[in-house]
RNA sequence: GGCGCCAUCGUCUAGCGGCCAAGGACGCUGCCCUCUCAAGGCAGAGACCACGGGUUCAAAUCCCGUUGGCGCCA
C-alpha cells in the first residue's frame, strides 16, 4: 500500500477544543501506526473569526499532547508565517496556512470556469437573503436558484462596469447521486438535486471551506480524510468539485472516515456551558497529557477486549479506524479524572514533582527564588507520601501543605475530638521525650516506639496514633503517620509536639 | 423545513445470527486490608439490547417502519 497521508485541519477561531483534539489524535494515531505522514493545516480562511492567538493556542495544545506533525513549509523561513510559537514539528516545519495559498485556489477556480464547471454570480447578499427568507416562508429548502448560470454577456458586462465583484459558484449537477464509502459509516449516498450551486470563491477572492479543502487535499496528496461527523453532509459537495476538476481517479482512491461527535452531559454538542472544553484548560487544571490522550482515544474507539489503559506505543499499535464507533459519545469528566489518577500513580516521583511544582508555587507553598536541591528533595518526599491520593496536579498543594508549612493550621474538630480528651497532652509529652531519646529516627523505629508505648500503657494503638497525628499535622487524615514523621525529621517533629502541647495544655 | 447520520447498564463501550438468561471500564453500594485518608482486593446493584413489524430452526446482531437524539444546508 502506498504511504498514507492524513491531515488535521482546524480553523483558528478558538482554542484547541476537546473534540478537535480527538480528531487530531485519531489522525495522528493512524499516521503513526501506518508509518505515514501527519499534516497540520490551519484553515484560516474565515477572515473575521481567525486569530493569531488561536493558532498559537492550537499549536500549544498539539505540542502539549505530543501530537507532532511531519510536514509543511519551513516554519521559520515561511514569509507568511506570523506565528510566534515554540511549538513545531521535527525539522521545524509547518503547519500549512490556507491564507498563504490563495493563488492556488484562484488558479483552480479559473480552471473550473474555463471548463464550464463554475460561473460568476453577481447576486447581492441582500438579494440572496431575501430569496432564502421567501423559500423558508414557502416551506421550501433554502437553496440558491442558479439564476446567474445563464446570465447573458451583456448582463455580465453591465455588472462588471458597475464595479460589482462576482463570487464563483459551482455548477452542481441537477441529477444523479453522489456516493462514497466511509470507513466508519459504510456506504453513504446523497441526491445531487438537493444541493444548490454553492460558492467556491468569495468576492474577496478567498475560497470557501469546501473549495479550499478539496484543493489542499489533492495538492497535499491526502489519502485518508479523517474528520468529525459534522462534515459528512459536506462530503458530496467536495466529491463533486473533485470530479469537476478532473480529479476523479484521486477521489476514487480517497478514503473517508467520519468520526462520531463528542457531546456534553445533556446530549448536545460539547460547548463552553458544559465546563472545560479547551485542551489548555485541562492542562491548567492539572491533567497529564497522557491521561487526556488515553481518555480521548476511548471516545469512539475501542478494542475487542475493551482495554482501558494504554501506553502510547500500545495505543498506536492497536488503533484502527475500522474499530471506530458510529454513535456520538458523551464526554465523562469523572472517568477522565480517574484515568488521570491512574497515570499519576504510575508516574515516577521525580517527574511528578517537577510537574506539580508550578501548582505548588502557585499556591504559595514555595518561592521561586532560593529553591535549593534540598528543598526539592523534601517536596519530592512529600509528594511521594501523597502520590496515590493525587488525582490532579492541582491537588498537590493542599495535600502537602501541612508538611511544608511548619505553622500548619489545626482542624477545630480534630482538636476537639482527639487533643482535648483527658490525658492526651500528657501522653504526647511522654512520646515527645521518648522521641527525643530515639537514636535512629525512621518510620520503623517511630512505629515500634509507639506500639511499645501502647502495650506498656495497656491502651489501643489507635489511642497513641491518633493524638500523635493531630499533634504533628493538625488533622485526622493524611499519609502514613510514621512515614511522614520520618520525612519531617526529628527536629521538626519535636518542635511541632512542643508547640501543640503548649497550645492545648489544660491547666 | 429538507437531507444525512446515529440508537446495548447513569456514562464510555464489547458484541459483527446460535458461545449473551448480554462481557469490560468509570461512577455507585457493601465487605476485606488498615494508624486516618487513599490505593488495592472481593462482592453487589445497574441494560425487558429505543419501540413496532418482518426474515430465520435461531436476532442485541439482517431488513422495513416509527420515535428520539445529533449534524448539515445556515
Amino acid at each position: 500500500m502506498d504511504n498514507i497521508r492524513v491531515r488535521f485541519a482546524p480553523s483558528p477561531t478558538g482554542f484547541l477544543h476537546i473534540g478537535g483534539a480527538r480528531t487530531a489524535l485519531f489522525n495522528w494515531l493512524f499516521a503513526r501506526k501506518m508509518k505515514g505522514t501527519f499534516i497540520l493545516r490551519i484553515e484560516d480562511t474565515d477572515e473575521v473569526r481567525s486569530t493569531e492567538e488561536s493558532v498559537n493556542a492550537i499549536l500549544r495544545g498539539m505540542e502539549w499532547l505530543g501530537l507532532d506533525w511531519d510536514e509543511g513549509p519551513d516554519f521559520f523561513k515561511d514569509p507568511t508565517n506570523k506565528v510566534q510559537s515554540t511549538a513545531r514539528a521535527k525539522g521545524d516545519v509547518g503547519p500549512y496556512f490556507q491564507m498563504s495559498r490563495l493563488d492556488l485556489y484562484k488558479k483552480y477556480a479559473d480552471q473550473l470556469m474555463e471548463s464550464g464547471n463554475a460561473y460568476h454570480c453577481y447576486c447581492a447578499p441582500e438579494e440572496l437573503e431575501a430569496m432564502r427568507t421567501r423559500a423558508m416562508l414557502a416551506k421550501r429548502p433554502p437553496k440558491y436558484d442558479g439564476r446567474c448560470r445563464t446570465l447573458s454577456q451583456e448582463k455580465k458586462d453591465e455588472f462588471e462596469k458597475s464595479g460589482k465583484k462576482p463570487v464563483v459558484r459551482f455548477k452542481t449537477p441537477s441529477q444523479g447521486i453522489t456516493e462514497f464509502e466511509d470507513i466508519v459509516r459504510g456506504h453513504v449516498t446523497f441526491e445531487n438535486a438537493l444541493l444548490d450551486d454553492f460558492v467556491l470563491l468569495k468576492a474577496s477572492g478567498i475560497p470557501t471551506y469546501q473549495f479550499a479543502v478539496v484543493i489542499d487535499d489533492y495538492l497535499m496528496k491526502v489519502t485518508h480524510v479523517v474528520r468529525g461527523d459534522d462534515h459528512l453532509s459536506n462530503t458530496p459537495r467536495q466529491i463533486l468539485i473533485f470530479h469537476g476538476l478532473g480529479w476523479s481517479d484521486f477521489v476514487k482512491n480517497l478514503k473517508f472516515a467520519h468520526l462520531s461527535m463528542i457531546l456534553g452531559p445533556d446530549g448536545s454538542r460539547l460547548s463552553k456551558r458544559h465546563g472545560a472544553t479547551s485542551v489548555e484548560e485541562y492542562k491548567n487544571q492539572g491533567y497529564l497529557p497522557e491521561a487526556v490522550i488515553n481518555y480521548l482515544s476511548l471516545l469512539g474507539w475501542s478494542t475487542e477486549d475493551s482495554q482501558q489503559l494504554f501506553e502510547k506505543e500500545d495505543l498506536i499499535q492497536k488503533f484502527a479506524l475500522e474499530r471506530c464507533g458510529k454513535s456520538a459519545a458523551i464526554f465523562d469528566p469523572q472517568k477522565l479524572l480517574w484515568m488521570n489518577g491512574e497515570y499519576i500513580r504510575k508516574s515516577n516521583v521525580d517527574d511528578l514533582t517537577k510537574k506539580a511544582l508550578p501548582f505548588i508555587k502557585e499556591a504559595g507553598l514555595i518561592k521561586d527564588e532560593n529553591f535549593s536541591k534540598e528543598e526539592f528533595e523534601f517536596v519530592k518526599a512529600c509528594v511521594r507520601l501523597e502520590q496515590e491520593k493525587i488525582k490532579l496536579l492541582s491537588d498537590v498543594p493542599k495535600l502537602i501543605d501541612f508538611l511544608v508549612m511548619d505553622d500548619f493550621e489545626y482542624d477545630v474538630k480534630a482538636v476537639e475530638k482527639v487533643l482535648k480528651v483527658p490525658g492526651a497532652i500528657g501522653l504526647l509529652l511522654g512520646i515527645k521525650d521518648k522521641i527525643a531519646a530515639l537514636p535512629e529516627f525512621t518510620a520503623a523505629s517511630i512505629e515500634k516506639l509507639c506500639r511499645d508505648l501502647a502495650t506498656e500503657k495497656n491502651i489501643k494503638t489507635g489511642a497513641v496514633f491518633h493524638p500523635l497525628r493531630v499533634a504533628t499535622s493538625g488533622r485526622t487524615q493524611g499519609p502514613s503517620l510514621f512515614h511522614y514523621m520520618e520525612v519531617l525529621g526529628k527536629e521538626k517533629v519535636l518542635r511541632r509536639l512542643e508547640k501543640t502541647c503548649a497550645t492545648f495544655a489544660v491547666h
